[in-house]
DNA sequence: TTATATATGATAATGGTTATCAAACAAGTG
DNA sequence: CACTTGTTTGATAACCATTATCATATATAA
């Protein structure tokens, strides 16, 4: 399981100031799902110079080594997170109440994914999006 | 279980020629999924004066009273396919290599929202995608 | 230093989708 | 039937997230 610092490493990947200030943030908000604007709002704060472009290519450069997850959000715009370790984290249960994004667990996943090999199908990758009620929300108990 | 047209019926939609040439389009494509330009094609060779808006209108109409389910893919552009029945069908196989798309069995499903409801994430709707290789396209075996 | 390559920021371009608006059309009313 | 009122249509402008362009700045190599 490679670490942050060494898939950058092992990439061609040049650290810059204005990098490492998108780096920067992206950790400072782990957990949180980031879209482009938000990244620069907050690079901003540490760096004013920096520009949009600058991020987009920072954000999908990382997303490129493994270091972020890029997820596309309804509305049709993408949202940036920390990728940490080698699972993957695309699949999140969105609350249509309060909004909060979590995680669905992984042994789950692998039920499912045990089942579609099973069936002639090679998962490579996915993206899961179970949209609801978390449990701080439900209405119906 | 509603019908098509017992939906349509029961919404205040005017069937105009136009609507009814995107309908036309929409279940001689069953089963496929069209972005709107794809149905503007096919509905010009039909109508030739129908316009990209009317479309996108009509698209709109049809997946908000359940005809039709609007689909999010990469890219961050919409696909449309025919809705038939309740059962939702907005989980699919995309095949990574010739592009087929297709279903998740039914059952797959029911096992992850059982769980998830069991650990108290109310699901009210979902949205999968598994990139891959279909049986006839996977390179390892 | 000098030459070469890469990164940056401003801004223009892109492309799918939505909004606007005048004209066409439909439905109801007396 | 006129007439009024409301809805739909098609062309096109606007929108907005993302990408491409390009001159300038910065880093690396020789």
């Amino acid at each position: 399981m490679k670490t942050i610092y060494q898939k950058i490493d092992q990439s061609e990947y040049r650290m810059t100031p204005q990098r490492s200030v998108v780096l920067q943030v992206m950790l400072e908000n782990q957990g949180q799902h980031l879209n482009a604007e938000d990244v620069l709002a907050k690079a901003r704060s540490k760096s004013p110079s920096i520009g949009i472009a600058t991020v987009y290519r920072t954000l999908e450069k990382l997303a490129a080594i493994g270091v972020l997850y890029k997820n596309m959000f309804e509305g049709g715009s993408y949202r940036y997170e920390l990728s940490i370790g080698d699972e993957h984290q695309h699949h999140h249960l969105i609350c249509l109440s309060c909004g909060s994004i979590t995680e669905v667990e992984d042994d789950l996943l692998h039920i499912l994914e045990e089942r579609l090999e099973n069936n002639g199908f090679q998962v490579v990758d996915h993206e899961l999006k179970f949209y609801g009620y978390c449990p701080e929300c439900r209405v119906d108990k």
